[in-house]
DNA sequence: CGCTAAAAGCAAATAATTTGCGTTAATGGA
DNA sequence: TCCATTAACGCAAATTATTTGCTTTTAGCG
């Protein structure tokens, strides 16, 4: 039902979805989501209102539409010179992004829309951000768990907290990991690798 | 805001609450929650929209309010003999359970609600479950995990793909399982001891 | 029993959503 | 390049949902 994919992609109707998106996120800058309605955000983006109603259909579709794209990883992970580090570093950043007011409602944005294509657009973007670190991980030679391991044991349950109202900590984040790595089947890894200290 | 908790507990507010309920149960049975109003669920409970409309708020509050009443546990886990049996039991039902339609509808509304005081209560009923899951391994001098080593190694991630797209598979709930009991601290189980306190 | 106030009902006012139809403009083919 | 086609938009009227002010009912309590 939300348009988005299968639209035109020419001049204005590219145009108008910009305009819209924009709307909704200088209005969510500045006042509560639930004071924000599709009139509205027709007024500030200078539709009209119909126009968003039939393209999206209703407010949570747009607002999923839009978390989606706030939610997409705007730059590589950090390269720490080790597999171990990389992911550490990631997910720590991850959680915290996540954890956050913004990172809640974009994430409640998504999940509550009735189509679920967005909610499987983020899984997406976080498995391929742990592909680059896993792929990375093997140019090295270093030994990097399965992509369906580091999402079972470390990003679900960080989410699953953020969702159900415990606010993850850093040390149990540390301790996921942890957990992840050494579950790892011990196939020896070749000898450039380098296991971070700390 | 939704009231539910702090209301008049005496007959007429819990006759129309009981009446609402039933009113959106009743509804969901039949249509599409996307055609679900609350001028609607008012004509089937016999009362006025403004008292939805006061009470509750918004729908999606109403919807929260109901779906966790469904979602409590309505039985003790099953027991098998064996802490490990009980909890593959009670952990493939729960899957099963939150995979189909009604159980990811339910969880929808739970979450998408603003308020995430339901949230939590999902959490606990299953934490509260699985606490009767370690008890009686307890009393039976049987080793099991820490609640919280289930709760990120087993929960978090049939819950994480249910809501991301993916749909958990029984095997794949069973490694969940097994990584869990592996991960287990092997301090000796200590004969019949005592029971935690809860 | 009678008082007080929370919760419900009712109806008018406001706001959101849907819908029919005319207009604009992206796309694709001659 | 121009034209035909049609998706997407704009506008406005009709419908439906939500809010609100006021009245009535009734739970809770001395």
């Amino acid at each position: 039902m939300p348009a988005k994919e299968n639209l035109r992609p020419g001049g204005r109707s590219a145009r108008v979805q910009a305009s819209v998106h924009n709307a909704v996120r200088a209005l969510l800058k500045n006042m509560d989501r639930a004071d924000v309605t599709i009139p509205l955000i027709a007024a500030e983006a200078g539709v009209t209102p119909s126009t968003i109603y039939r393209r999206w259909g209703e407010l949570q579709e747009l607002l999923a539409d839009v978390a989606v794209e706030r939610l997409r990883p705007d730059m590589l992970p950090i390269d720490t010179g080790s597999a171990r580090g990389d992911l550490e570093v990631w997910t720590e950043q991850y959680c915290e992004e996540m954890s956050s007011g913004i990172g809640r409602d974009m994430m409640r944005d998504v999940l509550a829309a009735q189509d679920n294509a967005n909610a499987c657009k983020c899984d997406a973007f976080t498995r391929e951000q742990i592909a680059l670190i896993a792929e990375r991980a093997h140019a090295r030679g270093e030994a990097f768990p399965d992509i369906d391991a580091v999402m079972d044991g470390v990003v679900a349950p960080i989410i699953y907290r953020i969702l159900f109202g415990d606010q993850p900590s850093i040390e149990r984040v540390r301790d996921l990991m942890t957990g992840v790595f050494a579950a790892m089947p011990t196939r020896q890894p070749q000898p450039a690798s380098a296991p971070i200290s700390g």
